[in-house]
DNA sequence: TGCCGTGATCTGTGATCACACTTAGGCTGG
DNA sequence: CCAGCCTAAGTGTGATCACAGATCACGGCA
């Protein structure tokens, strides 16, 4: 793990004073929480890896505190597991798992995406296009920058489950995402160039179609080929114990 | 919140030595977290009452860090929330909240009734149905048990979802029961004899028939009529923030 | 040479102290 | 008699200390 310093990082944006949700606390643990979160969505912390909480601590120029308040919050959702021996590391994933995890996902993400074709509106849907060129561009580019594509999926995901209104449905999907980034991420990072290879562009254009279509059972298909199939590409490449 | 001494509770079981899972560490935290979980989702602690660390650390007989990872983490499942005076209270729920929460149960508990129709086998059916009648008895009984009533439907939907086979979905599903608990059974615990009133009796029936028929889309209509039945029960007595 | 015991060092966990902040209650001044 | 300040108790958060247990490398014994 890099050196990142929370003092220097940005400063926690607060957009909704008074929303309905209480205005999310801004405490050292939560911003460590948000460190680790980030790390390990984007693949950053290899799975078997393993944490110390006097390290992180020192890294992220806190005290142990808020690390260990963090890092229950993520064993809590097993984003992290202490070990018998008390170790702290980010789980190894098994095949059994993976593929079980990929079931739960085309289940939950794929009634969000079908939902949000129902409710999409024309506020949500310039953004979800651009996310889309985004990675189209830099998945078909012949030097592509991984993280910008990365993320770009990320966002494109997201703010299709954030159009279906649905905020309880978007926690579960965030720790679902919590779970299998380090597998989907860390192969990605080794080999930016075979992002296209899973024809992710493919089924992200069918699910915009879908989306822009009111379709939703074209949208939840959709979204489940592309689910479907960037786990597929990582079973070839991934190394996932049995 | 009734005294309750870590102490004298019984000992954690460590079912499974070497499982694929980590042992559950029986730290303090953990064990506050389960007495904080079971309090909760039992309706014993109302939404909108507040929790004070140091008097639930005092009430369990432990200092206030076991406390304070147990709340950290029920913070983090939305279980209970911390206002931005510090304050820790048990959510109070909209009706809107409550609705889309119900919505979300649909489908994510809907589908493991249905998995669990295709997967289940005569080792899980005999749990199955004896959770069933205990209900059942309890709930035509003229002096019905609340509390045994209560557990009786609560075991009988966890058999049914364990018997899918899909960890992740249990706990997402444990997730939404933690966040629910508190309204649906405080009112339950006020009214005990309208239990009957839902209707459950009956679509547990039809549950638990299409489940031993391998009936999947019969097992999750019947759940799904479960839960918007005893949600539209919860939205005529339960009283719900607009 | 190979193996086992052993101590230094690291781990997470729990307790205690310190602090900024909120809140409720009693007092004073009008 | 009532309003407003103002103190005191209580809150969660963060830091520091203490401790049991695990790990691992080193050195002595067979």
């Amino acid at each position: 793990m890099e050196r990142r310093d929370l003092h220097g990082g940005e400063a926690r944006e607060r957009p909704d004073p008074d929303g309905a949700a209480p205005p999310a606390r801004i405490t050292l643990g939560t911003q460590v929480y948000d460190a680790l979160r980030d790390l390990l969505i984007a693949g950053e912390l290899a799975p078997g890896e393993r944490l110390s909480l006097r390290t992180v601590a020192e890294r992220l120029g806190t005290s142990m505190m808020p690390v260990r308040e963090a890092v229950s919050r993520l064993v809590a959702d097993e984003a992290l597991e202490v070990l018998p021996n008390r170790a702290v590391r980010v789980p190894v994933i098994t095949l059994h798992k993976f593929r079980e995890l990929t079931r739960v996902r085309i289940v939950v993400e794929g009634f969000a995406a079908a939902e949000a074709a129902r409710t999409v509106g024309p506020r949500d849907l310039p953004a979800i296009r651009e996310h889309d060129a985004v990675f189209r561009r830099e998945v078909l580019s012949p030097t592509p920058d991984r993280e910008r594509a990365m993320r770009a999926n990320r966002d494109l995901h997201f703010a299709i489950y954030e159009a279906a209104g649905l905020p309880s449905l978007i926690a579960i999907i965030e720790g679902l995402w919590l779970r299998i980034g380090p597998v989907l991420n860390l192969d990605m990072r080794s080999s930016p160039r075979r992002l296209a290879e899973g024809g992710a562009q493919t089924h992200h254009a069918a699910l915009v179609a879908a989306l822009a279509a009111g379709d939703a059972e074209g949208a939840r298909a959709a979204l489940a080929a592309d689910i479907a199939g960037s786990a597929a590409f990582i079973e070839t490449t991934g190394r996932l114990a049995p």
